[in-house]
RNA sequence: GCGCCCGUAGCUCAGCUGGAUAGAGUAAUCGGCUUCGAACCGAUUGGUCGGGGGUUCGAAUCCCUCCGGGCGCGCCA
């Protein structure tokens, strides 16, 4: 409809260029947009003020100009300027009320479009180091990208979903030996925790894992584990960082084969927690793509080939830089360390060109806002590589401070002591928490409150939103009970039976669910969907309140049961958008 | 010091590719169940859109500047 009215304009000005009232060379940019007041009928224009200066004349107008030349449509009741210029467009009942049958023939898929034009889009999230459980920060990417993610799809992208496991770092040699040394105090060996090693709990589930894996074939006496290690930071002339490298140097030396075998068990304990704590909350991949596996296949190599032959790269002090600053970056980046040994920046580089090898038109990699300053060198990568730095989208996510009873929960990684992500979920539930998760804006701080989210009130918007669903299907039951047919399907062509306020008001509400997704598609912004489903139910809960469905006069609730049919419709596919579920009764 | 994000009602937040009188929720007050689920609805109160300049017919929205909060600025990941 917004369309066809755009048509209607484009007309009206291709006339008035003929008759010479407007020049020739002029083509505004035509925007039509919904109106947010009834009073302003359904949709306004407001080109006549944009034009009202380059022509000479005042709004009101050339607005009255351009109505003038409009020509005639069956769907519109009437045109009218307003304030300082704007045309505003009044529907005809029927028009406005063929929205129906439409939400009703497309069903699960309406609110669908096309405007991805199958584009392939990579997008990555979460991607946290395998080195614990997630906690309520990871949390936070997991729903925002798999619900992007769907929304793509929804709208007509090519979606492929990916998790970049950061299993080649010297941050899993640091897990393994973390492993080792729960394993060996288990043991009974007295070995002294290393203060740079993971402190959680799990660590000593995997230890205990090892320990019936392999009985006591790992023990090593305390002097053999500590020969010639660097003291740790608690003593003199300690170094933390040296004392853990060393300590990985003696366990690969001491272990022999049997290192590789702690290494692997480690990272498939956590990843393996990862996979089923994500899929548990509907966040769900086509890959999990390892890091290692893109030094197996010479990929980092390739890279610094391709971009040292397109003399980007140069040396300096032993190493080889990326000259970033070529493109923008603040300043240019080591790629090989003096020591030889690739940077993690080699990696992300030789995985971006990955992806666009891939054929990946769109790339969009989810990140935590404290990374915002990696940004510029991971654009400048993509550049170098040969594509547009445009079709990279880095959304930056906040951080998630948790709230209980008024009160800010603290928190330390180090320490161990954080919320898991699977803590939260058996606290709130999936549904509250995808949903409290993407209500805001992603690049907003956020108060998660957890008594909020849980509370099964009027103060949750969840499950205001859900209660609207429920009561939908409440009304079926009842349609049913009095052995009344669910005939929506009539309904569908008695809609000019709907003429009260508040239908009106729900029927306009339904038609911008499609405009509301593709906002939320074109922003990578799922908070639009929230907003508007809370709007669509507040104008549920009303209607209800106000017009009975369930009553004699056969035509009447007929109409009235399609419209119910459909806003129910739109409510689960929103629902199901976001990743939360669409109860029949609560 | 430089860079990025944020600052809108008591609180939590929309609106930000410039448009009509700045909107929701919540809190506060009042009202509504013999009628399809009151997990609901209706009404009232509540604003220097952080401050100040500028651009414009029109600025919460764009530009400059200052203030306040968060986060970055490694041959770490």
């Amino acid at each position: 409809m917004k369309h066809q009215v755009e048509q209607l304009l484009l007309q009206s000005l291709e006339q008035l260029k003929k008759q010479g009232d407007i020049a020739h060379d002029l083509s505004p940019e035509i925007q039509v947009d919904r109106t947010r007041d009834a009073a302003h009928g359904d949709l306004a224009c407001n080109i006549a003020l944009m034009m009202a200066k380059s022509v000479g004349m005042n709004p009101r107008q050339m607005a009255e100009k351009i109505i003038n030349c409009l020509p005639v449509s069956d769907n519109i009741e009437k045109v009218v300027i307003a304030g300082p210029g704007f045309i505003n467009f009044f529907l005809t009942q029927a028009s406005a009320g063929s929205i129906i049958k439409t939400v009703l023939e497309a069903g699960v898929q309406f609110g669908a479009s096309s405007r991805g034009k199958n584009q392939r889009v990579h997008i990555e999230y979460v991607s946290a180091n395998p080195t614990g459980p997630l906690h309520v920060g990871h949390g936070r990417g997991a729903a925002y990208g798999a619900t992007v993610a769907d929304i793509l799809e929804f709208t007509g992208y090519k979606v492929h979903r990916e998790y970049y496991v950061n299993d080649a770092g010297r941050q899993m040699h640091i897990l393994a030996v973390s492993v080792w040394f729960r394993y060996l105090q288990a043991g009974g060996i007295p070995v002294k925790y290393p203060s740079q090693s993971y402190r959680g709990d799990y660590i000593r589930d995997i230890a205990q894992l090892l320990s019936t894996k392999v009985g006591d074939k790992l023990y090593k006496t305390e002097a053999e584990i500590f020969a010639g290690v660097c003291k740790d930071e608690d003593e003199e002339n300690g170094d933390k960082e040296k004392h853990i490298d060393d300590l990985i140097a003696n366990a690969k030396k001491l272990l022999k084969e049997d290192y590789q075998l702690v290494f692997q068990l480690a990272i498939d304990e956590i990843l393996g927690d990862i996979k089923q704590d994500l899929a548990e909350f509907g966040v769900n991949y086509q890959r999990w793509f390892s890091e290692q596996s893109l030094m197996d296949r010479g990929l980092i190599d390739d890279a610094i080939r391709r971009l040292t032959e397109k003399g980007y790269m140069y040396e300096k002090g032993g190493a080889l830089w990326f000259k970033s600053t070529e493109f923008g970056d603040d300043k240019d980046r080591v790629v090989v360390r003096e020591n030889g040994q690739t940077t993690y920046f080699a990696s992300d580089i030789a995985y971006s060109m990955d992806k666009l090898d891939r054929g990946h038109h769109l790339i969009i990699n989810v990140l935590g806002a404290d990374h915002h300053g990696y940004v510029p060198r991971l654009k400048a990568a993509m550049e170098a590589l040969g594509a547009n730095p445009d079709q990279l989208h880095v959304p930056l996510v906040q951080f998630a401070v948790l709230y209980r009873h008024g009160e800010k929960i603290s928190m330390s990684t180090r320490a161990g002591e954080f919320v898991t992500l699977r803590q939260l979920r058996e606290d709130v539930g999936n549904d509250a928490a995808r949903f409290f998760y993407v209500m805001r804006k992603v690049e907003q701080h956020m108060d998660f409150d957890l008594d909020l989210a849980k509370s099964q009130s009027n103060d949750n918007p969840m499950y205001y939103i859900q209660y609207a669903h429920a009561r939908i299907c409440s009304i079926f039951r009842q349609l049913s009970e009095k052995g009344l047919d669910d005939n929506s399907a009539q309904g569908v062509d008695k809609i000019e039976y709907l003429t009260t306020r508040h239908e009106k008001e729900l029927i306009k509400k339904i038609s911008a669910f499609v405009e509301t997704v593709n906002k939320a598609s074109e922003e990578l912004a799922p908070h639009h969907i929230v907003h508007y489903l809370r709007e669509l139910a507040n104008d549920f809960h009303s209607y209800y309140n106000a017009d009975k469905v369930v009553i004699e006069d056969e035509s009447i609730r007929q109409a009235r049961v399609s419209l119910v049919a459909a806003v129910r419709q739109v409510l689960a596919n929103g629902l199901t958008l976001l990743g939360v579920t669409a109860p029949e009764q609560m």
